[in-house]
DNA sequence: AAAGTGTATGTAACGGGTTACATGTAAGGG
DNA sequence: CCCTTACATGTAACCCGTTACATACACTTT
């Protein structure tokens, strides 16, 4: 690999001439110009980012600590992060926290070694000092955790509260809701939705918990079937879970959406291959990935923000497993 | 951000004897490296892997190329890699390539000027020297390129050929295989394994193309099913494919597995999701991506291999798409 | 003609580590 | 008692860019 010194040489001129040419910074005549040029191509030389780091202390790199990228909520969002990512000359550092405090703060630290130029949270078990002391650019996605960091979320109230509409519009008359991780932001908001349309209308209903594992689902479903056979929807606090509640519907033979409407919340690309077609609240999963990282590229190029709270819209995604009003 | 300067001053040793300290190297007094040691706790110093990545020219990172994280396939290759990487210090950088030569000559000069230790490469759209020229380790996974590059793959013949074989047994006598892509080795290794027990056994067949996306299995199939309505079998390259197979057959109202037996390959979680659930030729996606990542520090770190191609086994998982011939 | 301004280029310090080399001390061998 | 060797530590060069600063020349300006 050859360094600036060698194209110095090559071209005759010094490193910091050269260093201009790269940067296009400072004074150079053309002809020192063409000479660099020619030295670099002939050469090809490529600039060392480690050593440029060093000196600026920036990484050209951001990182995105998510739970863990298996879930599919993920990928789709990650991959927004690194499509944005690349159009502005950063790379990605994906870490899986599982949201483990020890992992969460090695990786903090292994990132800030590497002066990583920001960060995109959707996990936080670590305490909002933790990563404000990093002093990097920050963007909390799909959680809150404090009023300097810019957020990106949806609007999960108000969809609970349509997607529990929707299914009482459709008929429904004792309507359960399976609810993800207490503490855990829009599992929380999409209860409250939930919980304030059911009253306000005085449905018979039912609230269990579980976590976002199809498996867990699966389980609290079994349980919900078998005290309350004439549970006549559900609305599902995430996909996976819906999934889950579609299949043990399924193998005890209930209809759908006749017997048993089924909304879930997420959106992600699993509900269209199932059978029925999953109805669900979709967030509008690249497009949140997308703004964080422009967000946080933002923060890092010192360009001024509109807003600091960002919420985006959801939308009912209509299809096979509830039934239509229209 | 405290220096090893910083830390010599207050312990009043040279950075030389921190470095010592640091890296356990050379000689150092139990009175020194006490003073350092305590030094560093009361600074708290972390030492700058950018600096260091100057000196030695090696990073910590390792690039992992997919074509895209949001194809189910890939999420849980990722976090194996990432689970390995990390145990071993190791930060793992992730690039969508698309399948884009152009994308991927970006990463890849990216990535050289920030000293990345090694590649991953599930992709290869540029020819092998290209990678090769990179003077880093590599490893390729589910796709071989060069007999100098370690390999990880998955028997893809051998799968296949239970895969039809197994359809055999229980029955069909027209069955259909929906082929990936041409030149990815996989796809021809599974299209190869179908073709040779099918006419070894003297079974009605047909082959049909397409990409690895829902949608276009989607197509092709209903295309299929309209000029072959006696087809009692598919066995479909990916899991993806075969969730669209499933998905047609079920709203033309086909039985299954009674009129019609699906299998996929990948192993990949939504086939479990499925109703039907999916019977698949499964491989060892997890372990897949742990043996490159352990391949790949290996060859970082300087030790021997014991193998150069690594063939793991696939397994049929049995589930409810094909009948059973027990 | 002296001073000021814009252009052009080179030298060297810097960023934060690592390590070759020089130097120095003490212990052990003959 | 001199020499070797192990131990201990510091100085400075090095990794590869960036940039402050010094220097120098060509024009203007007054």
């Amino acid at each position: 690999m050859p360094t600036i010194k060698d194209v110095a040489k090559y071209a005759n001129v010094s490193v910091a001439t050269v260093s201009r040419v790269l940067n296009k910074k400072g004074y150079v005549s053309k002809e020192a110009e063409e000479n660099v040029l020619k030295a670099i191509a002939d050469l090809n030389y490529k600039p060392n980012s480690v050593a440029r780091s060093l000196y600026h202390k920036t990484s050209k790199m951001i990182g995105l600590l998510i739970p863990d990228i298996s879930n599919p909520f993920f990928p789709e969002l990650a991959r927004a992060v690194e499509d944005v990512a690349l159009t502005y000359g950063y790379t990605v550092v994906i870490c899986n926290t599982d949201e483990d405090i020890r992992k969460e703060a090695q990786y903090l630290e292994a990132l800030q070694q590497k002066y990583i130029d920001g960060l995109i949270l959707t996990t936080n078990q670590l305490s909002a000092d933790n990563y404000e002391n990093l002093g990097i650019p920050l963007v909390a996605l799909d959680r809150q955790f404090s009023n300097r960091v810019p957020t990106v979320s949806s609007k999960n109230y108000e969809g609970a509260r349509q997607a529990t509409e929707y299914l009482i519009e459709n008929g429904s008359e004792f309507i359960a809701h399976i609810r993800g991780p207490y503490h855990v932001k829009p599992a929380d908001d999409r209860y409250q939705g939930f919980k304030d349309v059911v009253e306000e209308q005085g449905i018979a209903h039912i609230v269990v918990d579980c976590d976002f594992t199809m498996a867990s689902a699966m389980e609290v479903t079994e349980g919900l079937f078998e005290k309350y056979s004439t549970i006549d929807a559900v609305f599902a606090s995430s996909d996976i879970i819906a999934a889950g509640v579609l299949k043990v519907a399924k193998n005890i033979n209930k209809r759908i959406p006749e017997d048993l409407q089924i909304i879930g919340f997420d959106g992600i690309p699993l509900g269209e291959m199932l059978t029925p077609a999953l109805t669900t609240v979709a967030q509008p999963i690249y497009k949140m990935g997308a703004l964080s990282a422009r967000l946080l590229i933002k923060q890092i190029e010192k360009e001024p923000l509109d807003l600091i709270n960002y919420e985006v819209k959801t939308t009912i995604q209509y299809r096979e497993t509830t039934r239509s009003d229209t």
